[in-house]
DNA sequence: ACTACTGTACTAATCACTTAGTACAATAAT
DNA sequence: ATTATTGTACTAAGTGATTAGTACAGTAGT
């Protein structure tokens, strides 16, 4: 996969969030190995450097860590990986709300405006 | 208004965004002159070299024009400015669905959660 | 023992964004 | 006429993201 990436945004914030994703909708599971720093690198078409930072910015939060020499795991801890679920779900519904009142409708007009999308 | 700023994007598409959304929100009329590039910035409380890249950025858009001498003014095409406003809702619940179904949701599900947050 | 692979660390260079500061020409207001 | 305000242009500096390249220590497989 070449990764979706937008240059308004860091990259490694954009991957950190990629591998969030995969995550929590069990792409890679409670345990399981991560590919390799340079693998996701390449794979993602980034720089190794890139990758490492994303990787060891997203291992401060617990959800994932490394053994010095074997590998990087995701955690073991299922709890963790529901809880990140929820509040990425909870984020985004929430700030559809806020975009959507800042361009002038009420929450009536935005359930309407969904429906109407999903029937499009 | 000091302005909603993000450090994890430019500021000057912020600037651009916020301005845009001000235009289709009726907040600023078709016509309107705009406060100068100085004011501007004092109120956003950026530097007027950030604030004045973002205008002549959305200059390009047509969506806002300079009198060289006299001001800067929304553009007297209204239909301009309710193609925008479509523009920015449809990205907008686009965007969500799409996150959402990275998330594992279906458009049916998607609904459900939209009605129940509504509801909280 | 040897080889390949792992995460990690470091320097250097480049680029975009932001800020600070200064300046100029044209219009508006007085 | 004079003054203030307008958009615009320019240089310089600082910061953060990204890339390129190199290197090292520990582990696994052979």
């Amino acid at each position: 996969m070449p990764l979706n990436l937008n240059l308004d945004r860091p990259i490694f914030v954009q991957i950190i969030e990629h591998i969030e994703n995969d995550i929590v909708t069990g792409k890679y599971n409670s345990g399981d190995k991560l590919p390799s720093v340079r693998d996701l690198a390449a794979e993602a078409g980034v720089n190794p450097n890139t990758m490492q930072k994303a990787l060891s910015d997203l291992e401060q939060t617990g959800l994932v860590h490394s053994e010095r020499t074997s590998g990087r795991f995701i955690t073991e801890d299922e709890n963790m990986i529901k809880d990140l679920r929820t509040a990425l779900i909870d984020m985004e519904i929430e700030d559809f709300f806020n975009n959507m009142k800042r361009l002038g409708f009420d929450e009536e007009q935005i359930i309407q405006l969904v429906e109407q999308f999903a029937n499009k």
